[in-house]
DNA sequence: CGGACAATGCTAACAGTGTCAACATAACTT
DNA sequence: AAGTTATGTTGACACTGTTAGCATTGTCCG
């Protein structure tokens, strides 16, 4: 299978820095815990270990790079849940499932972005692509917030609903708690934006 | 400053294990991310690294006790605040609150708790300690559900606070949102029990 | 076409880690 | 006092991320 569209040509690989990328996201897939290791991967790409210091400038770029791949699939994943899902608590429930269920099924991934993320000076609203992303997963997030809500309590009430989806699936992921569909939305259900 | 009540005559450092775990608790405060290294540790205990393994079989054994020590820490600071608050919302928010205050000020050992807990086989009813204290810190959430509740929908409810606070916890340590007293309260009380 | 140059890859090495085996010392027991 | 057990040390092994120096290959320009 030919490489596909090689923005620029490749030299002795073909690419590397898109296998890298490739195989890490793979091994992520196939793992619970994001403990790639630089080495592993390089071996598992048949090249050597030094060779990715070629396309990144040490192992915390490459991690970044993963984790913003992560979380363009995780924000794509929850856009294509709320258009899919109507407003109103049933569709709002069912974005929060979604998350919950990508979280269960790419739970190193997961842990990768959130991790990842924190280490990235945020304050400073830096144009990092990662912080685009996350900025963009959040407005996602408050868009579906009712309309009649002020800016403060449209605020409150997205970090409610992000809290508690993510909440539970850090706790599903930590083994405290097992994946039931079900469950999820019943336990989102009881977020009512009108109380307080 | 003499050992305080030495249960067992100290050899010759001077229980060992008590003062390791207690400058892995100092070490874990003073730091935001639970990466203890074993040699490190055993450096600032003036001990060579080898010597923890007479009193732990390695690290994640070591990493596990201060766990288990953190979640008995937590477990105790939600049960005075439990004690403290009445119940109703405005107590049952200052309980989140308190949760969610713990975490900030010990971002490391909650950390690590959730990490090393996830490891244990939880499924079986394995009367580990660590099992133990979490079952403990479970059953007090449940004990703060109102009173008319079935079973399931205290099981429910209790996912769905802890999943609350929990997640709201992650995210302020992962960096995402600031740590806002005024803000965690006003999360929390957009719950409502009674809805879905 | 051929040489210059940059892009990419490799080997060797360094400091760091967790862990094991073998040895040494101090305390307790009899 | 002698022996056994508990504790601590040194040295080593395999592993990790990372750097420096060298080798190779593709691209470009005269």
């Amino acid at each position: 299978m030919p490489p596909v569209l090689p923005v620029t040509a490749p030299y002795h690989h073909g690419d590397l820095r898109a296998a890298a990328l490739e195989m890490g996201m793979e091994r992520l897939a196939s793992q619970g815990q994001p403990d790639l290791g630089l080495r592993a991967l390089a071996r598992d790409l048949g090249v050597s270990a030094t060779a990715l210091y070629r396309h990144f400038p040490n192992k915390d770029a490459l991690l970044d790079a993963l984790a913003l791949e992560g979380l363009n699939r995780l924000g794509q994943n929850q856009a294509e849940a709320a258009a899919k899902a109507g407003g109103g608590r049933d569709g709002f429930a069912e974005v929060g499932v979604t998350y919950v269920t990508w979280a269960v099924r790419n739970p190193a991934l997961l842990r990768l972005i959130y991790n990842r993320v924190g280490q990235v000076d945020l304050a400073a609203d830096d144009p990092t692509a990662m912080g685009e992303a996350f900025h963009q997963l959040r407005a996602g997030i408050a868009a579906m917030m009712p309309d009649e809500m002020s800016r403060e309590e449209r605020a409150a009430a997205a970090l409610h609903a992000w809290s508690l989806v993510h909440g539970l699936a850090m706790l599903i992921l930590d083994g405290q708690v097992e994946y039931d569909p079900a469950m999820v939305r019943k336990v989102v259900l009881m977020t009512d934006f009108n109380a307080g």
